[in-house]
DNA sequence: AATTGTGAAATTGTTCACAGCA
DNA sequence: TGCTGTGAACAATTTCACAATT
């Protein structure tokens, strides 16, 4: 029996391994049942070394000589990813964003399953999405325990969100998305994934703005 | 006179300069006048060291003993991020996300400024989206030169985003950041961001199913 | 006294290269 | 032979620690 051993698994591993997942159920609809660390690579602009890493963290999954196969492969990191279930999501903020993450399809496709959406806004409060009703703030606390809700994704204006975010934490939630452009200070226990869109678009404007290697003045 | 000297400049460091840059506007307003590196670190959960470090590779901006000056630093980040003039913007995709991000207000506030939406379903094209009447796919080419767009958002579906990204590198667009969750092939000229939602909400599920630092089975 | 700017040290992450196995 | 799994080498990034400066 082998020692069980922990180790520290880096976010850029994690990352890869949806990267992997995602060129993995690729690969599966064009019906191939085994797959190279080579070919994985190449799909997903990494090395092969790379990807036999990543994987060798989680366990052996390989067959040297022939390669990793696909489905069985799929399975394991989608079981690593914790895909392999429903998760149930609740969305707060109705606006542009909110809106939009409801009818997002691809939540749904890998089991994020958005059961709740609230808003404060009273006008908004009652109306439909999807097939949702949007509930009340202040239900918050009744309605996230009743639907056993897993994670939050917090889609309300800066001003709004340590707010929201503190009544989730209340309400039990332990894991929380945040679109708000701030840093949110929440209990060191609690999942905290932010998703900026503007810096990402700073980060393009940073190369247009410094395309050609122009040096910076010392 | 000091020799300029070119270094290379990595993806977490212009990432961290959009955090300092965000902080700096909201101690801005706060009226602050100097800030230490203890300071800015705190408030996007950095360390000073790592702030001194990342600043240090644009130039000398502080005061021994004494800190940043504050206008003056978020000046020059802003300088180096592009951020000090107006990007002219396409967006591809008027579908849920496409929609969110034309009315999305923190682009325009940081100099993003959407010009014009393509789309190519005809129900759609001709509808009007905060003022912007939505173009023709089939206009691009024209459209794009006329209004000097310097980059794109791509908000439509996986299937039809590597033709959409061939459209706009052959009309002339240089930086492009995409939404469906393929890996775009561009020639390597072309500075591409990829937003993929689900990512990062697969960290959260990977993070939630670890949770107590569960090991790996070897 | 306080705080920057920066080489050097420590740490983390990636690639190499090859033994081991199908 | 071909390809995995992995320790060792290498590269990149972060942190330390302290001289320099106000």
């Amino acid at each position: 029996m082998g020692k069980a051993e922990t180790r520290k698994i880096s976010e850029s591993t994690i990352y890869r391994l949806s990267l992997y997942y995602r060129a993995l159920a690729v690969v599966e609809k064009e019906n191939y049942t085994t797959i190279s660390s080579k070919e994985l690579a190449k799909r997903e602009k990494l090395t092969p070394a790379q990807v036999r890493k990543d994987l060798s963290f989680f366990g052996s999954f390989g067959t040297r000589g022939l390669g990793y196969p696909v489905v069985e492969l799929k399975r394991r990191i989608g079981e690593i990813l914790g895909l392999n279930k429903i998760w149930n999501v609740a969305l707060v903020g109705v606006g542009n964003i909110g809106s939009a993450l409801v009818s997002y399809k691809e939540f749904v496709r890998q089991g994020f399953n958005i059961k709740l959406i609230f808003d404060n806004d009273q006008r908004k409060i009652g109306s439909n999405h999807k097939g949702l009703k949007v509930a009340d703030m202040k239900e918050l606390n009744k309605l996230v325990a009743e639907e056993k809700i897993d994670m939050a994704i917090i889609a309300v204006p800066s001003m709004a969100a340590q707010s929201v975010a503190d009544d989730l934490v209340k309400a039990g939630v332990k894991a929380i998305f945040n679109f708000a452009p701030i840093n949110l200070k929440l209990p060191k226990d609690i999942i905290l994934r932010n998703q900026n869109m503007c810096l990402e678009l700073e980060h393009l404007s940073f190369a247009m703005t410094n395309m050609g290697n122009k040096p910076w003045s010392k």
